[in-house]
RNA sequence: GCGCCCGUAGCUCAGUUGGAUAGAGCAACAGCCUUCUAAGCUGUGGGUCACAGGUUCAAGUCCUGUCGGGCGUGCCA
């Protein structure tokens, strides 16, 4: 949207000798500002030993621009350039709008690029609870935005069908097999096992299976309670993703690593750089010499890694592929292993700069005004399957897509559920369906709109309103993409819907003069562009019918 | 104790990388449907931006401290 000005305005800035100038544009909240200010000539007022009006009088002295685009530039406050445009700057950008149509908004930043995503990654022990949804929102619309600037996106799944959890997922089974079995007191154990009911379901499959033929707790009976346990909780868990429409390209077992012999050759390593010694029978790594608070253990004295090692390893590989950019997203419970693991591969000499870990804070949940706990003592949970078939799933995506990472997020399951107004993912789609349904009515009635020709006739302050919003939506594509924050898209989307919403108050399409009414249904179909293009970002549908 | 994240309207949250008069939704109140979808629009009330200092032309935003919350501080992940 600024593309003319940044243009003119750098200029302008070499004439007057300040081609370095930080120049930029914003929009300005109150209306007598005009459509765009910059406060370039205030960070000058230093480096130029002037006062900044005075500055700002000479760049407006130099400054060179089509009278038919740009309507008046002048300077307010302590140094502010207000610029008004002219109807013709919008008109221009929204039939570029048009043209481009359901690619409006992408930009090319990431030609050539590749980006690598991880999310999910929730271990094969379970079904995936509402909690899970956070950081599979983030990632999946953090991939999406990635996409949208041009990179090539891989989404990855990282995942561990070894080690404690997974024994305790089959000692869980087995006992519960072992109840189904008929002995109703055979030990569980309460504070280490699995205790949702899902493992009774498991069991019994065990049971149709195989008969008591799995009765004693041997390794071979165990490892096959493991193995059914892993593909069960892992059939729940793509199935889960499938229906939030998650679609991951790469999934990367943890236990390859020890197959291709990534975990010793990666402590061998850190060994040759001194960075690891041995005590009371544990491996440690000295991360208190690469800035962190302490050492860790990389290997227990049983001789099992702890989970940092092969997450070293797998990000070591991760830096080898050549990816450009490498995310990932982890539960603020992960910050300082995520630390340790990005220590860990500096130290073995990659650039990980390149590494971008998004942390989330946690999600609560509230029903009926209160804290809502996911599990029961009983041993039942609430899963994220069940907030889906609740809620719907445009409101789970929505709703988790629409807040800072960083904020402690309060999931209000009563207004989830609220099929009405009050759901602020309504207001976005029915903007949209509102849009489909002008046309469905034109087309009811015969009018037919191929081309668009007479947008300088959209001059009602509702239809400009309109328009300047429309056009920020690359920018805010742009900003969001690089600092990683999908819920800036939400946000803007709303004052998208407000936008369109007041225009169609105020405006009447069907019914006014042919050529007014072309142009309103120009202004019609970017709106339900934009609104299309940006909720296709965070995933969720834009109904032509509500 | 220490580290990280946070503290903005009654509630849930934004806040354009330090800009001009701090915004939105919900909740409350008052209006708008013989007219393209009222899941909408318009208006009103609601704030010591946790608190105290500091940095500068300018601080909700940056720095320090205090208070309050979350998460870590495992040879769990």
């Amino acid at each position: 949207m600024y593309g003319y000005l940044t243009q003119i305005f750098q200029d302008a800035l070499a004439a007057i000798g300040a081609e370095d100038a930080h120049l930029v544009f914003e929009s300005p909240k109150v209306e007598s500002h005009g459509d765009a200010a910059t406060n370039v000539a205030m960070t000058l007022s230093k480096k130029l030993g002037k006062p900044p009006r005075t500055i700002a009088e000479s760049i407006i002295a130099a400054l060179n621009y089509d009278t038919t685009l740009v309507y008046a530039v002048e300077i307010a406050g302590p140094g502010f350039i207000n610029i008004r445009l002219s109807a013709r700057y919008f008109t221009n950008g929204l039939q570029g709008l048009l043209d481009e149509g359901a690619a409006y908004g992408a930009n090319t930043s990431g030609a050539g690029k590749r980006a690598n995503v991880e999310y999910v990654s929730a271990n094969p022990t379970g079904p995936l609870h509402p909690g899970h949804a956070r950081n599979t929102m983030l990632g999946d619309c953090i991939a999406n935005l990635y996409r949208w600037s041009g990179y090539g996106v891989t989404r990855e799944y990282y995942f561990n069908n070894a080690g404690n959890q997974m024994n305790n997922l089959a000692r869980s089974i087995h006992a519960r097999y072992r109840q189904l079995l008929g002995e109703k007191d055979y030990p569980f154990d309460e504070e280490n096992g699995y205790k949702g009911a899902y493992i009774f379901t498991i069991a019994e499959e065990l049971v149709k299976s195989a008969g008591d033929s799995l009765k004693e707790p041997t390794d071979e009976n165990l490892s096959v309670c493991r193995k059914k346990g892993e593909e069960w909780c892992f059939a729940s868990i793509l199935n889960t993703l499938a229906r939030l429409n998650v679609k991951h390209d790469v999934f990367f077992n943890e236990h390859s690593l020890y197959a291709d012999g990534k975990i010793t050759e990666t402590v061998g390593l850190l060994r040759d750089k001194g960075l690891v010694y041995e005590q009371d029978g544990a491996t440690y790594i000295r991360t208190s010499e690469l800035g962190l608070e302490k050492d860790r253990v990389i290997i227990k004295s049983t001789g099992e890694p702890t989970y940092r090692l092969p997450d070293m390893a797998y990000h070591a590989i991760k830096c080898q592929r050549g990816d450009d950019i490498i995310v990932d997203i982890f539960g603020s419970d992960h910050a300082e292993v995520s630390k340790e693991v990005v220590a860990g591969v500096k130290a073995l000499g990659y650039d990980t700069t390149k590494i971008h870990i998004i942390l989330h804070q946690m999600v609560r949940f509230v029903k009926d005004g209160a804290e809502y706990k996911l599990s029961k003592r009983n041993g039942e949970q609430y899963t994220l399957d069940d907030l889906m078939d609740d809620v719907g799933v445009d409101v789970v995506r929505y709703f988790y897509s629409m807040r800072s990472a960083d904020t402690q997020l309060v999931f209000d399951i009563n207004l989830a559920q609220e099929q009405s107004d009050k759901n602020p993912v309504f207001y976005l789609q029915y903007a949209h369906a509102r849009c489909a349904n002008l046309f469905a009515k034109a087309q009811e009635k015969g009018v037919t709109i191929e081309t668009y020709t007479s947008l300088d006739l959209l001059i009602h302050p509702a239809e400009t309103a309109l328009i300047k919003t429309l056009l920020k939506f690359p920018l805010v594509v742009q900003r969001a993409t690089q600092n990683l924050e999908p819920h800036t898209i939400a946000d803007y989307l709303r004052d998208v819907a407000a936008a369109l919403h007041v225009f169609y108050h105020e405006c009447r399409i069907l019914d006014a003069e042919p050529l007014l009414m072309n142009a309103r249904f120009a202004l019609t179909r970017a709106t339900q562009t934009v609104l299309k293009n940006g909720l296709a970002i965070l995933g969720v549908n834009a109904p032509d019918k509500m």
